[in-house]
DNA sequence: AAACTGTAGGCGAACGTTCGCGCGAACGTT
DNA sequence: AACGTTCGCGCGAACGTTCGCCTACAGTTT
């Protein structure tokens, strides 16, 4: 293992003071163009590079910024870490910072992980996922006045910067499409009450019901754990009912749920599509070979990683925000669960 | 934002040098028990945290794991990460380090982003994953005599620390399990030459098959790209056979090509897993949604995790290994797919 | 009483930077 | 010729630690 090349050695070579080189290289202060190419060259010559953590040091930051999220259960897949992760790399990469990243298990430590981070100097600021109501961190993080930057909200009257898909337009577009395909009974899968995210998407469907003019009777709202068996029973229950009261069509809040809704229906020896159509959420990059492909929303991942480092590095070095809470919109992406057509 | 506390304002607090609060706290060197305790209350009292630019800078080293992987493409999840991260971090944390995640495009810079992070005093070590022949990563950093651990083997000349899931025993586990069902004539749909992970999977197969006195049809391995069209195109091919011919088990090296041969069979009207078994390799989390759910080899991703960081934190300390190579065994999930049994 | 031993804790230096002050030289102005 | 300005660059200090050496004092031995 080499020897670290350091600023003195640069300067030795190039015959100037040390303190001299770090000018020429931070292009800081008049130098004579003469001496600042030789500074140049011996620093090239030589491959110097900063030393972060001495740089970081003096300069009293990071340069880091951490990541917190909630690790799924071991048999739910979180394929969206992959993407967000890397695009928030990139992003953080291209204006100097890295990713420090942390699982929070909830009930873990609380709050205790952040507050090491901060007072060890580990981290110039955050971004939190997996947010909800009366998030603690966001708490935490608002009082000590730490920057910070969450991918989804939380409580409307906690005041922060965020990013957030808008769950509510997601679920109006699916039940939009599936109205728009001649479907007048559309029930939809939700979660319990008390979830910031849930609450947000059964709106958007609620919205689509209003403004068809047609009625969103509670029997048709499913509320319950965000699960395959729970979802497949629910939906089950409802194709029981009379052909004139049973849906022809279903809105998941996840893709889980809409494959449980699939099975259920597939139980009764109904085709989906025709018989009935189903959306998930999510689009689950196995949704596309599921029987039959399944029509799902997808979320904007690599802009919502890129919105998050951009407005927590803007909030960091004190730059004026263009805007403090983004909302992106998600899109809709049609299979044959809901529609013939094809 | 508060004023971080140094160890100066504890010395302040206890009425000592600031030097004798860092050998106070380190637990090194004779101090009067009663001086000591007046040290650990005003740092207490204070909540002093040691700063870890600082200490780094110091000791020289950054206590920072880099960790590089190759990102999937967008439609196809990484549904180990969120493990395989969550692990690593766990463990790196309790032994006092922390991860520092980039991700590597091939062609992207080559190998100078690891140079980088080496030149800068960025990490102590990496962990590589995504590993395959020749890889120029793993050939740099011994040539650079960095640590490094990899999630992976290659080439077996090239001697290096690793950890990986033995996937010829997995998919001998796979062919065996056919075998057992009563299976004769069993396909794998197998990845292009060239794959260290397609090569080693490849072999589990030949050996079970050898090992069972069956003969393997060169026909019966089709070599091709690791997606859905070309795995379902490849066993329709199969399913055109005449029956005394025709494969009844099909064994696949991933489950997206599982999923693409259960397409074909059912678009032929066969009941998968009686008039054909199908296994694929990495248990997705939809795997088991699927109609049938399907059979599919598991690996021990958070054991995989641990073990890399426990391997690198004892390279970079210096401490012996007790082995420097490390081969995990795969579970076969039994699941319909592959069996009517359940 | 001088010399030795041991112990508690102070002190200076160093890790690799950046930053601002200030000095000397060259040049221009009165 | 004396003075002011500008320019180029060196110097000291600081960021928060750790480390090894040094000292002062007390107790013990000769």
């Amino acid at each position: 293992m080499k020897k670290r090349v350091s600023i003195k050695d640069v300067a030795k070579r190039a015959d100037v003071s040390y303190q001299t080189v770090s000018k020429v290289l931070n292009d800081k202060a008049h130098v004579l163009p003469e001496t600042a190419e030789r500074v140049w060259q011996a620093a090239r010559h030589l491959g110097y590079r900063p030393h972060h953590n001495a740089r970081n040091l003096r300069a009293q930051r990071s340069r880091m910024i951490g990541y917190s999220w909630v690790p799924e259960k071991p048999n739910q897949a979180n394929h969206i870490l992959d993407m967000f992760l890397t695009s928030m790399v990139e992003v953080a990469k291209a204006a100097g910072y890295h990713l420090l990243p942390f699982p929070y298990r909830e009930g873990d430590d609380g709050v205790v992980g952040y507050r090491e981070l901060i007072d060890t100097g580990r981290v110039d600021g955050f971004i939190l996922s997996s947010m909800n109501y009366e998030d603690p961190r966001a708490r935490f993080l608002l009082e000590q006045q730490f920057p910070f930057v969450a991918f989804g909200r939380s409580n409307p009257e906690m005041d922060f910067p965020y990013v957030d898909v808008d769950g509510a337009s997601g679920l109006q577009l699916a039940t939009e499409h599936l109205i728009s395909q001649g479907h007048r009974r559309i029930a939809v899968l939700a979660w319990p009450e008390h979830s910031r995210v849930g609450d947000d998407r059964l709106q958007g469907y609620q919205a689509a019901m209003n403004a068809a003019g047609l009625p969103t009777d509670p029997d048709l709202i499913a509320r319950g754990e965000n699960n395959f068996e729970r979802a497949r029973d629910a939906a089950g229950r409802w194709l029981t009912w009379d052909a004139d009261r049973r849906p022809t069509g279903i809105v998941a809040l996840t893709d889980i749920m809409a494959i449980g809704a699939i099975h259920a229906g597939q139980a009764r020896s109904l085709t989906i599509g025709r018989d009935l159509a189903i959306v998930g959420f999510d689009d689950a990059p196995m949704a596309q070979y599921l029987w039959p492909p399944l029509t799902s929303v997808r979320q904007p991942t690599r802009e919502a990683g890129r919105k998050c480092v951009e407005l927590l590095v803007a909030l960091i070095e004190g730059k004026e925000l263009a805007a403090r809470q983004v909302l992106l919109q998600p899109e809709l992406i049609v299979r044959q669960s809901s529609s013939l057509i094809k």
